[in-house]
DNA sequence: TAAATTTGAATTGTTAACAATCCTGTGCCC
DNA sequence: GGGCACAGGATTGTTAACAATTCAAATTTA
């Protein structure tokens, strides 16, 4: 793998995390030089973090017209969601050969995290929670690959979400969680299959794909907030 | 996406193809001046070719230790095969969604150039016509990510069936690809699961998962050739 | 002799200056 | 006013010198 070195690795994360959540805006403008200044670092540490962005597709970067926050399309979306569905019930699948009742015990007290959530009206960490959750079956499922597709996906969708969810759309799947732990512990396929299928199923209808428009506060801004 | 300018695009396939085509051995030792000579080009296109074959997992690099062909575990394979399955069992929906009388003729003709490589004894050509099948399933899915998947995990498998093939294997996939297009077509999804992952535990099971020591020609050796 | 140390070459990593490209606004001409 | 050419600044891309690290062989030491 690609190693970056530690600096790099935090700017690569912090711009990440930005990302993921919904703190830089598709379509944002990255330009070196600020975030050299931001991330009080040099441009070729802030070139190989955009590089990677870029591979990872949450950034686009042109030549010679520099780089900014993706904007996936409605064909993008699409695709992703087919991919989504078809890692997850991979992931699924593998996790089930292995879950113990340990890890069953983690997995609802994370969906308790989520139902706290929503009770404090926290939509900021109902978000993170939710895509923390499907990294945890990535994990217990202990597929490498499937783990990387997924982490992929996941941060993909922050945009498509961002770009195409319906406003009004209340996004509490936590019981959708809940459905997919039990059955993950009832050794039945095809319960399992419904419950992913369900649930993707779900994010994918929450989503009214015609874009719309929206402000794009500036790098200092963001980046102020830690 | 990450744009490698004409000059980068040129080594990048280049070195991914001699991956591919077996010239290039897991663990040969890639210098940056060595391959700046190789391919009349600077260090910086090396470098930035060096750091996206890492992220594609062709190649394992290390600071200050520079990069090698990587040399996937017998734990890589394993959970490799488990997300091909999945993909191509995805892809394979997808096509069958779009099959027209005019692709399938494209994948029938692509089999029987398949049939004649393997007539002919041409070994490299076989596996080289073998991975292009998969991808032109992945084109008629007409699915970006999905294909990215395929064209990634198609890669890293070709190093592990050189450390982990067994010797005597024949490899003549090509009935079982016949296999799969008669299932896109006969729009029974059952069969279609049936043919592909007859095809991807095909491959599986002409593995042995122990590692063996192979010689490693040098690089001059490897790039004369074209 | 074998382990530990030193030393210098080979290799990778970083930086800062330079080059190339693109964007913006201005003035000109029709 | 609208289109066009052009300059200047802003931004990205590249290169070459320098710094840091690793590796291997030679040397020393117990």
């Amino acid at each position: 793998m690609a190693r970056l070195s530690a600096a790099e690795t935090e700017v690569y994360e912090r711009i990440r995390a930005a990302i993921g959540d919904r703190h830089l805006l598709p379509g944002q403008r990255l330009r070196e030089v600020e975030l050299c200044r931001i991330f009080e670092t040099t441009r070729g540490t802030i070139r190989k973090v955009l590089a990677r962005l870029a591979f990872d597709g949450l950034v686009d970067h042109q030549p010679n017209r520099g780089a900014s926050v993706a904007q996936p399309t409605v064909k993008d979306a699409a695709d992703l969601f087919i991919a989504r569905h078809c890692i997850e019930r991979a992931i699924a699948r593998e996790a089930a050969k292995r879950i113990t009742p340990a890890s069953a015990r983690i997995l609802r007290s994370h969906i308790d995290k989520e139902r706290a959530a929503e009770a404090a009206r926290d939509r900021q960490r109902m978000i993170a929670l939710s895509g923390e959750f499907h990294l945890l079956l990535a994990r217990l499922s202990d597929n490498s690959v499937l783990s990387r597709y997924l982490t992929d996906l996941i941060a993909r969708e922050s945009l498509i979400l961002q770009l195409y969810e319906k406003p009004d759309q209340s996004n509490c799947s936590h019981e959708e969680h809940a459905q997919i732990v039990s059955a993950l512990l009832s050794s039945d396929p095809e319960q399992l299959d419904m419950a992913i299928k369900t649930h993707i199923d779900g994010i994918a209808a929450s989503l009214d794909l015609e874009p719309g428009n929206q402000p794009r506060p500036s790098l200092d801004e963001v980046f102020a907030k830690l």
